[in-house]
DNA sequence: CCCGAAAATTTCAAACTTGAAATTGTTTTG
DNA sequence: CAAAACAATTTCAAGTTTGAAATTTTCGGG
C-alpha cells in the first residue's frame, strides 16, 4: 500500500531536514574546532564577502533569511570583533552599511577554502549528474 | 569557464540552505498563528508521536539532532505545560522515559494534519518523479 | 568488593533567534 | 506644509541552542 503524495512530501521533508541539520552540525564543528568562529558568525562574513562593497542591514537579512534583530546582534559582535564596519548612508540616515574591514576580510580568505573543502568532503558522494539533478529540483522548490 | 566539481557542492549547499531555511521560516509562521506553538515544542511531540511508548532523553536528542541539554530544556517547558512526561527508569537510575500526555497526544493530532498539509502545499510543485530522485539522493547524502 | 571508566541527564554561561515594539528618518498626500 | 503612511534599524523579552562542566548511576576489571 503505497503513501499518499502528501505523505511523500512529508518524508521527504523530514529526510531533507536531517541532511540538512546533520551537515550544519558537521560545518559548525569544523569552524569551532579548526577556526574558533560559529556559523552565523560565518554566513554573515560569506555574504559581505560575496558583496565586497557592502550591504545594508535589510539586505543583510534578507540574504540570509534571519531576522533584522538577529544581523544587527550579530553585526555587533563581529564590529565589535573589528572584522566588520558599519558605515552610515550619505542619502539616507535610515540606513547603514555594513562591509567587512581589512581584518576581517583576510580572516575570511583563511576560512573560505577550508569551508569549501569540508562541504566537499561532506557530499563528495554526489556526481555530476546527482548534482545536476539536485540543483534542478531545489530551484523548482524555492519558486 | 565552468565550476571545479567542488564549488558546484558549494553552490548546491548553499541552495539547500536556502530552501530548507525558508521551509523552516513558512512552517515557524504556520504554526506560531494557526497552533501558537513553536517548531522546536512541535519537533520533540513529533518524535514522541512516533514512539508513542516513550524514549529516552538521549534517544530523542538524537532523532532531533540537537544537543541533550536543549532537549531537557525543551522537554522541560512541555513538561510543565502538562503536554509531555517524564517516567524513571526502574532498571537504571540515570535514565528518564519522556511520553506524550493524553493532552499533549490530543494537541499533537490537532497539529499534525495541517502540518503535512502545509509540507504538501509548499512542495506542491514536485511531481511524483520529483520526490524519487530527490528521496535516492538525500538517502545517498545522509550515508 | 572497590575503583576508575563510561553513561545518562541536568546545569550553566554564552551565543543565537524570533517577533513585536520603539526610534528615527523619509515620503506621500490631503 | 502638516499629518499620516511607510521604511530602516535597534531594542527588548522570551525562547532556543550549543558545548562544557557537574551530578548521579552503572559497569568492568583487578
Amino acid at each position: 500500500m503505497s503513501d499518499s503524495l502528501s505523505k511523500r512530501r512529508l518524508k521527504m521533508w523530514i529526510r531533507l531536514l536531517g541532511v540538512t541539520r546533520a551537515a550544519e552540525g558537521e560545518l559548525r564543528e569544523f569552524l569551532r574546532v579548526q577556526h574558533g568562529t560559529t556559523l552565523p558568525r560565518f554566513d554573515v562574513m560569506a555574504a559581505l564577502y560575496r558583496r565586497r562593497e557592502g550591504v545594508t542591514m535589510s539586505e543583510l537579512s534578507r540574504m540570509l533569511l534571519v531576522s533584522n534583530g538577529n544581523a544587527t546582534t550579530v553585526v555587533d559582535r563581529l564590529e565589535s570583533d573589528g572584522l566588520v564596519r558599519r558605515t552610515p548612508s550619505e542619502t539616507d540616515r535610515r540606513t547603514v552599511f555594513v562591509a567587512l574591514t581589512a581584518e576581517g576580510l583576510a580572516q575570511f580568505e583563511g576560512l573560505a577554502a577550508g569551508h569549501e573543502a569540508e562541504v566537499a568532503r561532506m557530499f563528495g558522494g554526489l556526481s555530476e549528474a546527482d548534482l545536476d539533478a539536485l540543483t534542478d529540483i531545489l530551484k523548482r522548490m524555492g519558486a
